[in-house]
DNA sequence: CTGAAAGCGCTTACAG
DNA sequence: CTGAAAGCGCTTACAG
């Protein structure tokens, strides 16, 4: 059982707190809301703060926001991206940020093709609510189009760079981290290093490979028979580790250790040492990429993957947007810089040195 | 490049549409809005009308938001679904749920073990914004105490019920979901249908293995021995299989199914299952639980296992919420019914009759 | 140091 | 059928 009364009690107003503290509603504003270049006696201040303390006094965010039409919300639109296994952590790093600085993040979950209505609905929903700004949060394409009411906003992207090069925007550093990975095997002691690749023409497969070959052939280790493409799923890296590894050859003919596209090949990848009585990491070492819960921790043993950097990203936008937000006007100054943000490698069970031969 | 005009050009008010028209501002409003008991001439409705549309009239919903005490504004707190691999869809379900009704969904993600600050303060910043009611959605409990601000405001509960009483809640039938799994298999031929569970003890470990013990009692066919615990996760998966599985014996000693609490475990199986060199389906029957991307399209043959209702609670939920916020003042009527929403089988690559022994 | 008053952009009795 | 006016709860020049 509640007390009704905590429902049914009127909101109390600025203007109860004026009356309680026996100032005017210009001092009570004043003082909670610390205005500068005004002076108040410090004896006003306690006493309007004990009163709003007292009576319990939330300002109400809706007058406050139609009153300095700034209403301290920004729009996340996420392109499949709430229902993408891996980046709800962008949300928590953009939810974070916002928090800290007194915003309020309201999500809309665009589909991946948007019918042609909806995102522009849901968008219009928040513009109308006078969103003070948005961040488009993409799946990953090299360059989109952002809808055109974003361009009378702040607004950043996440995941892919602005058509139009107006507005900035932060990714993922793919090739980076591939080239680390390749550094880390050779490190470890890996000669023959094969890379299971995909097709699709999007930037991560790109960045990825470009990672591996650049590092490859820096350390005079590249063949074109080490990498073989397959669909970026489980049975696509079944398919490219076999034929990788199933040459009925011991090493030093076969690698010593297998990069994969993205986790779900190396969990291919992983049915198909098996198959051909290989053990991880004792005669091949896999890497995947993404760190796609749950494929890592489910595998034995545990995969050594590349993380993306989601909950960063998450963040940057928001603090890019927040500074946008302040410097209106002339927001289309910081342009279209693109940032790019470290995947760091995330070591598990599946990489050792490899076996002396 | 962009018309600069855009950007700058001061949003066009009631008062503009108004002036346009050649009426009030009154008379704006009543059209726009279809205002109940108000006749307006059908010349002046079409007059206003394009007025509006000329001038690319959108209204500030803030300021209705004041005037009417009604943000349109719905929270949902995610308890770590955000980042959660299985619940975006249930951001998804109630999003599309609330832009049919016009309302919009803030959406906060706490910690699963909040921090003691963090969610009530991104509460007080929804309810500052005057948000009509909140969703609170949790990673499955039985029972669950929402934060005290919340039964100031219509609510509503998914994934448990509230402690109080007090707020209606949705979640899985597990327990039917379960049972359909054990009446798949008999009428696919199995009798000895095994299962690996899990010792948490939450409302779906209770579920589950109580709609495979009754259908299995009913069917004769209820053994202890065909029941194995460990840990929810594929390691567990892969020593509840081992020891079900590894007696050296084959049928009819030997389970022809089994069934996994969740997908995690059912991937530890299938490990289990190929290091004994038993072929899925053909020598066993597999099925998990959870539909938990990316694990049922990644096994090979792929998992057949059941679905969660999210998408569904997700609408339930903001239906049932905008009832209650329709309702208002009565809304403590509806009360704590609890409701179970289906839990339907996907059918995939893992089940088959057993082989004729 | 403090306050009266205008105004943000709407909706809604109420009057005509 | 239409409109003048009050008011939602704040902030902010401006005056004193």
């Amino acid at each position: 059982m509640r007390t009704e009364s905590r429902v049914t009690r009127k909101q109390v107003g600025i203007r109860d707190v004026a009356a309680a503290a026996g100032v005017s509603v210009t001092t009570v504003s004043h003082v909670l809301n610390d205005t500068p270049h005004t002076r108040t006696s410090e004896e006003t201040r306690t006493r309007v703060k004990e009163a709003a303390a007292n009576l319990g006094y939330k300002p109400n965010r809706l007058a406050r926001g139609l009153r300095t039409q700034a209403s301290g919300m920004v729009g996340l639109i996420t392109e499949e991206i709430a229902i993408t296994p891996y980046a709800g952590r962008i949300i928590q790093g953009a939810q974070e940020a916002a928090a800290e600085r007194g915003l309020t993040l309201a999500i809309i979950n665009s589909a991946l093709n948007p019918a042609p209505d909806i995102e522009p609905q849901l968008l219009r929903a928040l513009m109308d609510r006078q969103a003070d700004g948005f961040i488009y949060a993409t799946v990953y394409h090299d360059e989109v189009v952002v809808p055109e009411e974003m361009h009378a906003s702040p607004a950043v992207l996440i995941g892919a760079r602005d058509r139009d090069g107006d507005i900035p925007s932060v990714m993922p550093d793919e090739r980076a981290g591939a080239a680390s990975v390749v550094d880390m095997l050779l490190a470890a002691g890996h000669k023959r290093i094969a890379y299971a690749a995909t097709s699709v023409d999007v930037p991560a497969t790109r960045g990825r490979i470009a990672g591996y070959r650049e590092r490859m052939i820096a350390a005079g280790r590249f063949e074109d028979r080490l990498v073989v493409e397959a669909e970026a799923e489980a049975s696509g890296g079944y398919r490219a580790a076999m034929a990788l590894l199933n040459h009925g050859a011991a090493p030093p003919q076969r690698p010593t250790a297998l990069f994969c596209y993205n986790d779900r090949m190396a969990m291919g990848a992983y049915r198909a040492a098996a198959e051909l009585g290989l053990s991880i990491p004792r005669d091949l070492s896999i890497v995947g990429f993404d760190d796609q819960a749950p494929i890592p921790y489910s595998l034995y043993p545990e995969l050594t993957t590349v993380a993306l950097p989601h909950y960063e990203m998450g963040a940057w936008a928001v603090e890019t947007l927040s500074a946008l937000v302040e410097g209106k006007g002339e927001y289309r100054l910081l342009g279209a810089h693109s940032t790019l943000l470290a995947c760091p490698i995330v070591h598990r069970g599946s990489v050792a040195p490899p076996a002396a031969t």
